[in-house]
DNA sequence: CGGCTTTGACCAGCGC
DNA sequence: GCGCTGGTCAAAGCCG
């Protein structure tokens, strides 16, 4: 169990709150800075920072931005998604969008959380962190196996476990469990076809260049992996500088500056909480980042609660991307 | 050669 | 206490 990468010993024993803000005490990354103009926020915000509730001044290790997503914040972002998701209709979405806002489930203590995934096939899966397969077993009652997966930032502790539903062949199973709450990552960063808020992730071919995934060979899934890939390659990519819509946000302030206050892990991978605080604010962004095309389950799986709470939505499309989950396939 | 995956072994928790 | 089960470790192999 001792790894390398093990965190301090107070992250199993801090509750959630003080453990990510003791780990935004030293490391956040600032990407944004009031004064300059932010095109990935939205028209609403473009122009200065100050319109989204910005200290006038910030000192880069001011985390005012950055407070951390709690798991309220989380919930408020995705409650506001219900009621963005009424713009979805408005622009002549016929899709019937189900959002119940996870109410029970939510555990502080336990920070597990399931998503039952429509894979169709798609065995190639990203939800835009790059994870390290660390063991893979067999379950009992299972007749697919369950792979374990470790964060590899190293900022970051968080796991999951994914396997094939055995009801459903074409389910996956993903459960992720940890701090930084990756579950709720892709449904922040999925949808960059309408992603007003993070353009240059949404001009991927000019800006990205995908290289063509031997791991998906699938032409019929070309569009939808394009978009997979196009957001999130760079965060599996230890190599490019481009992590994620935020760190395409960071870009957007002068690599150097932003890299310099990042660190590399950084540079690898952003991190949910870094990015949350900025939909909990700009509520208006979820509109456009909840329209996406997945079908979703997903579910809290707190140990002691009967529950099943969920935030789900029914798109088009029954691709979905998340995780690194060709291990398992 | 370094990083990643695979896979059997080991360990801890839990129920009986 | 024992066995079962799930989670993790770590050595070996694979691959780019």
């Amino acid at each position: 169990m001792a790894a390398a990468e093990e965190p301090p010993a107070n992250w199993a024993s801090g509750s959630e709150d003080e453990l990510v803000r003791e780990l935004l005490d030293d490391e956040t990354p600032l990407f944004l800075l009031p004064g300059d103009d932010y095109p990935f926020l939205g028209s609403e915000y473009s122009g200065s920072l100050s319109t989204i509730d910005v200290p006038p001044a910030i000192n880069r290790s001011t985390l005012n931005l950055y407070s951390g997503p709690t798991l309220e914040d989380i919930e408020s972002a995705l409650s506001t998604t219900k009621q963005s998701l009424g713009l979805t209709e408005e622009l002549g979405t016929s899709r019937t969008s189900t959002v119940s806002l996870i109410e029970k489930g939510f555990n502080k203590v336990d920070n597990k959380y399931t998503l039952k995934i429509k894979s169709s096939g798609s065995t190639m899966a990203d939800d835009g962190y790059k994870w390290r397969k660390y063991g893979q077993k067999s379950i009992k009652n299972s007749p697919n196996p369950r792979s374990y997966y470790r964060c590899t930032n190293p900022r970051c502790s968080a796991k999951k476990q994914v396997e094939k539903s055995k009801d459903e062949a074409d389910t996956l199973i993903v459960t992720y469990e940890g701090l930084h709450l990756h579950f709720a990552y892709s449904h922040f960063l999925r949808s960059r076809p309408v992603m007003s808020f993070v353009p240059e992730l949404i001009q991927p071919k000019k800006r990205l260049k995908l290289p063509s995934d031997p791991a998906n060979p699938d032409q019929g899934h070309q569009e939808v992996l394009q978009i997979t890939t196009s957001t999130t390659s760079t965060c599996r990519d230890d190599h490019e500088e481009e992590p994620a819509a935020v760190v395409a946000g960071a870009g957007e302030l002068g690599a150097e500056d932003a890299v310099s206050n990042m660190g590399t892990s950084f540079q690898a991978q952003g991190l949910l909480e870094d990015i949350v605080p900025l939909f909990v604010r700009n509520p208006l962004n979820l509109s456009a980042a909840l329209s996406n095309n997945e079908t979703c389950l997903l579910s809290s799986s707190p140990p002691s609660s009967s529950s099943t709470s969920s935030v789900c939505w029914s798109p088009p499309s029954p691709y979905v991307d998340v995780g690194i989950l060709s291990g398992i396939l």
